[in-house]
DNA sequence: CTGAAAGCGCTTACAG
DNA sequence: CTGAAAGCGCTTACAG
């Protein structure tokens, strides 16, 4: 059986299609009676307003896409919540794809988006992504576009991150101030603002304390896994044995170190104190418990949406759009893992 | 500037809209002076169809909802990927909506997916689920419904399951194999139906051994978190000291266990032999690492799309849709845990 | 207070 | 090989 539409409504009650319309959504010139007749059989027919028609009709879904290099990560799959969460108070659905930190797939993504005509879109960048055309065309096409957390600061749209910069700094001072005279940095991948701007704050946080920058102690690698964790930590051990600390970009990476250097009865942090990153929620379950900057990935999914929606409000309503970079606090959370 | 329709090229060029249209699904009735001619103007106006009018013309948007109880967690996260890769692969777009483990929230999300008019629902139940009534609708209404993970035997649908019965008997079985004699359960919630699975199998390896069922034995919480693994850990050294094999319902609360135990000094596995759930790949880092059951969430995710892209299929072929029970093969991983 | 009519942009059966 | 016409189901400006 077919769902029921305005018009079986409009055939039953003998009146028209457009006061059926009407009276369904309460317009103040439909007569009383005319919309109890009418909502009362819309409930017994259990009719549904045809989406596919009210789109067409509005031009607009109510649905908004994102894109996400990578759903299987703790971070990202908070952000994710995040974002669905305050979407659906909105009355906002979510089309979720994965670039899989391809800047290839997520170009064509974005072309699928558009052409499926979401109302906004919402992405993290693959590590990949050098070149923006793809994202300075949704702006210029009049499309709402947020981006959170893995940004590109030559483009022009509204952004969610946090001081990565300065939390970078905070953690690396964390590891000078505890005693560490030799600190490493595992980088990761070299292109992602986040990942440059954490260098950087671990490269000033040196020289604002007067230690020298030695490029042979920052570590780069595509993969933030606990294996790679394992990994650099041996060449840790062989090449540098003299340090003392290491500031390490993600707490998966770090969790991978700490193991390797538990069995290999490098005592932490008495030889060697590590910093992570992200506050993942393993890194108080580890021995020892993981020193971290806290990152609120459900809380950037959050803001991230709501910033969406202020624009997709704006644009209904043909005001402009104003580009707004929100900056989420971090924290660092001291735990067993430093002095 | 607006996107560019149909009615554009046909003016542009001075023919009809029917060919512009036809023209470019290369229809074999237009010559091929004409398609060239048009999408080659398409191109350079970039024409895309208009996926609302395309949706309500052929009643179907290629897009499928997806309801999972919680998205930040490593396995549901593995199946969401799956669908998605494979759902792209197929042209389809997935809406992905959570349901807080909630009843209620499903219930309405279920609704909100049928106005919405998906192509198809892919369902995990949450734990409250008890009633199968907006189900059984969405069946009745002739939409492609597929279920995995947890699932309603109840409900007549196509489903992605393991075999958790089995699994959980080979997780009991080796711990008996290896010398267990005093073998605790850690449970998990009540209702859903892989946890009463993975309770029967226990129950079932149990008697097949002549072993004695002991319920007080059976830990039953409804959070699977690792600080419940350290809170019923505690709970068996207080009130179980002669307990010397666990099998725990879920990697995550395992290591939470492993981790209270190590802290204790107990000594795994020789005093305590431990088997987990799922194969989160932390089970393979921590100390000691953790035997455990695989279970496929990528493939899972992957399976279920496929079945119900065969449904949709079917369905635009007014072929009658023969629900399928599809079960994924499972393994015994035997790490440290255990002797 | 009610309704006829236009239109959103597409697809396709049908006529020529 | 081409095109006029109907129709998907809705919304809304306009007339009465």
């Amino acid at each position: 059986m077919k769902p029921a539409t305005l018009k079986d409504i409009a055939e039953h009650l003998g009146i028209s299609v457009t006061t059926v319309s009407k009276a369904l959504k309460d317009y103040p010139d439909v007569s009383k009676k005319t919309k109890a007749l009418v909502k009362e059989l819309a409930q017994t027919l259990n009719y549904k307003p045809n989406a596919f028609a009210v789109n067409l009709r509005m031009e607009t879904s109510n649905t908004i896409g994102l894109i996400i290099p990578e759903i299987v990560h703790h971070f990202f799959s908070s952000v994710i919540k995040g974002i669905i969460s305050q979407a659906e108070k909105k009355g906002y659905l979510v089309i979720i794809l994965q670039s899989n930190e391809s800047y290839e797939l997520e170009k064509k993504q974005i072309d699928l988006l558009m052409s499926k005509r979401v109302d906004g879109i919402l992405i993290s960048l693959a590590n990949g992504t050098a070149d923006f055309k793809h994202l300075n065309d949704v702006i210029e096409q009049g499309k709402p576009l947020v981006m959170f957390d893995k940004i590109a600061k030559l483009v022009n749209c509204s952004k969610v991150i946090i001081d990565d910069r300065k939390a970078a700094y905070n953690a690396t001072q964390h590891l000078i101030d505890t005693g560490c005279k030799r600190i490493a940095h595992f980088r990761g991948p070299l292109l992602p603002q986040n990942s440059i701007d954490r260098f950087l704050g671990y490269k000033k946080a040196l020289e604002d304390n007067g230690m020298s920058y030695d490029p042979s102690l920052v570590y780069i690698f595509d993969n933030m896994t606990f294996e790679v964790g394992e990994m650099f930590a041996q060449k840790i051990l062989r090449e540098h044995p003299d340090v003392d600390g290491i500031f390490v970009n993600t707490d998966l990476v770090a969790i991978g170190a700490i193991t390797e250097f538990n069995r290999n009865g490098v005592k932490i942090p008495e030889d060697i104190s590590i910093v992570g990153f992200s506050n993942w929620f393993m890194s108080s379950a580890i021995t020892p418990s993981l020193t971290t900057i806290d990152q609120p990935g459900f809380e950037m999914g959050k803001m991230a949406f709501k910033q969406l929606f202020k624009e997709l409000k704006a644009k209904k309503k043909k005001k402009p759009i104003v580009p707004k970079i929100i900056e989420l606090e971090t924290s660092l959370v001291k735990r067993d893992s430093t002095k």
